[in-house]
DNA sequence: GCCAACGTTGGC
DNA sequence: GCCAACGTTGGC
């Protein structure tokens, strides 16, 4: 099983919006080696650190996993939708997303400036300088680290 | 709002 | 294939 950390901004779909749905299509993402994250090496329960970017504070709020694969995302077909696709086919389409589903909320949010505190965190991806990704793979090890500082805060 | 860093586009 | 210009992400 692999581990994986995916951002959302938190006022776009937060951690309570997935709580609240009980699971959602990872969709609008439209950088390739994102999509190529989740359509080529995302397996059904694979766990996901759920981060929340441009938010106050900024971090990881609590965990998702992986529900299903191989989706198309709906917004690429939708006209109206500011990430339609025009070049995207049914026949082919070009965005892979899954679907993820609840599974906790921190009580708080273990922020980036902890994360960047913490020493066994050092060289986590999502810490390195200059990285945009949206959703990238997480080490196992660094993956029950930030765990546990988030269940560290309480549950709710 | 600013800006660093990166991805994408398009001219050549 | 190179690279400049532009757009986007995301922390602050």
């Amino acid at each position: 099983m692999r581990h994986w950390l995916c951002k959302s901004e938190e006022t776009c779909y937060s951690i309570a919006d997935l709580e609240r749905d009980g699971r959602a299509g990872w969709d609008s993402v439209r950088n390739y080696q994102a999509r190529n994250f989740m359509r080529d090496q995302m397996k059904v329960g694979d766990l996901i650190l759920y981060y929340h970017s441009n938010a106050d504070p900024t971090g990881v709020a609590g965990i998702a996993r992986v529900s299903k694969t191989g989706v198309a995302d709906p917004t690429q077909f939708d006209p109206r939708s500011e990430f339609h696709d025009p070049k995207s086919t049914k026949d082919d389409p070009t965005w892979i997303m899954v679907e993820v589903e609840f599974v906790e909320r921190f009580r708080g949010v273990v922020t980036l400036a902890s994360l960047r505190k913490e020493p066994s965190l050092a060289g986590m991806t999502v810490l390195a300088k200059g990285n945009r990704l949206s959703v990238m793979p997480c080490d196992p090890d660094h993956f029950r680290i930030v765990r546990a500082m988030g269940r560290a805060l309480g549950k709710r």
